[in-house]
DNA sequence: ATAAATTTGTTCGTATGTATA
DNA sequence: CTATACATACGAACAAATTTA
């Protein structure tokens, strides 16, 4: 039971119903702020108050010069648990094929390994290791940003010492790792979800009221780490998809 | 290259460096509108837009009459995929297990299905279909809220027509259908990120700056849909865990 | 190409309301 | 009851980005 709701509260309300009945579509332009006075006879501190709220709830943006507007949410599909890493899944249709055309920028050195990391990995803080920092881009626009570690105990002096991209961008731990005679047994992934840091919100343009989904990823050998990952990815561009067979007998 | 940095931007780097350096932890208040005013030399509207920053990023939350706290983050384990409806991981230590105890809460009733729930069970709009929701708490905080849908073409006159809680309140699906001779043969999930609606937000008394998880998952015997659900869980509260075994032979 | 108009962003000051200690 | 804290709201001015004339 609201005893009296704010002004702008009230403003922000009819706006939101505006946008959920569809008559501001995606990307289209609201009403600015000196229109939002005079139509709803404020000033200009609540209709701000009004834009600040929507903003919040992630349903609208504001670019200076230019208006307010309705949030995009095209979205890409993205498989979790044994889909990363190990390409497309299958059966995919022309357009989900192209949500799956990324390009990918890498940095690659060898680095001693942080605390954080070292704990993931099963190994003492300040060990070497192979660092890479890989950014993801689809359609020119940032939508992934994820760093990876290996130990150089493991992979130093093999022919996989540096992690590779592979065919799709996609660098495949679980093959490379096959190659020198590892067979990785699990992969467990934390997936969490947060707002951006403002290095992560300016690296990702991430528009206000957009969350990020933190993925932090370790391939395991039976009991031994043998790589792990941190992938931070656009809210509103991926749908992580689970898809779980039951086996038949309890 | 930043030509200057707003004020606003500028305190809100020296507070958010002060909480990561743990000068204030996590619960913590921080300096009052009126000691940032006299500290920074600012006037009000920049103190309170400082702090407005560093809601947006989710690391504080204000409270009228109170202050201004730094964002506690208790975190609990849930296994996605093939875990949901099937009870508790294996293997957990106490703490873990203490995790686990939700409350819940049920409404259940019959109705016409909606055009989007339709949809993914592939019947017709308007079909009748049992319909839960259910409210979870864990130590008398909501923290999660989910509905759920099922075809009375299936369950209906059969002892599962009303969806039931399990033991630790876990409706388990696989094991309902299994009892009417029914066979879950997968479980699909789609996990997106997003700031809560307003109604979400006050039903999980959720802060400022913290996303939800939201959850569309479809349970399948063959190419027949048999249930769905929409689930929303307080972003600050969980993380989601994926634990795949990769075959050996590939 | 330039200038003017429009729009949001930042900042000041002030006043009053509401929740809490 | 009083003091403190944040919330709401008004008005004004200038800055910065963009669009329009």
């Amino acid at each position: 039971m609201a005893i009296t709701q704010p002004a702008y509260a009230r403003v922000a309300d009819v706006l939101r119903s505006r946008i959920n009945k569809g008559e501001y579509e995606p990307g289209d332009l609201l009403p600015s702020q000196r229109e939002l006075r005079e139509e709803f006879d404020i000033s200009t501190t609540t209709a701000k108050a009004a834009i600040a709220q929507l903003e919040k709830e992630g349903l609208i943006y504001s670019q200076q010069g230019k208006g307010v507007f309705v949030q995009t949410t095209r979205e890409l599909l993205r498989y979790t648990a044994g889909r990363y890493g190990q390409g497309r899944p299958p059966n995919l249709t022309e357009e989900e094929q192209g949500n799956y055309a990324y390009d990918v920028e890498a940095e690659r050195r060898q680095v001693e390994v942080a605390a954080g990391i070292a704990e993931r990995l099963g190994i003492e803080e300040g060990e070497r290791v192979s660092e890479a920092v890989y950014t993801w881009t689809h359609e020119g626009e940032t939508v992934m940003i994820s760093s990876q570690w290996e130990p150089l105990s493991i992979t130093g002096g093999t022919p996989i010492e540096t992690p590779a991209s592979g065919d799709r961008g996609q660098p495949d731990v679980i093959t490379r790792f096959a190659s020198i005679g590892i067979h990785v047994t699990d992969v467990r992934e934390d997936i969490r979800t947060r707002m951006p840091t403002p290095d992560e919100a300016h690296r990702l343009k991430i528009n206000a009221g957009v969350p990020v989904f933190h993925i932090q990823r370790t391939h395991f050998a039976g009991q031994t780490a043998v790589e792990t990952a941190e992938i931070v990815m656009r809210g509103d561009r991926f749908v992580l998809r689970n898809e779980q067979v039951i086996p038949i007998a309890q």
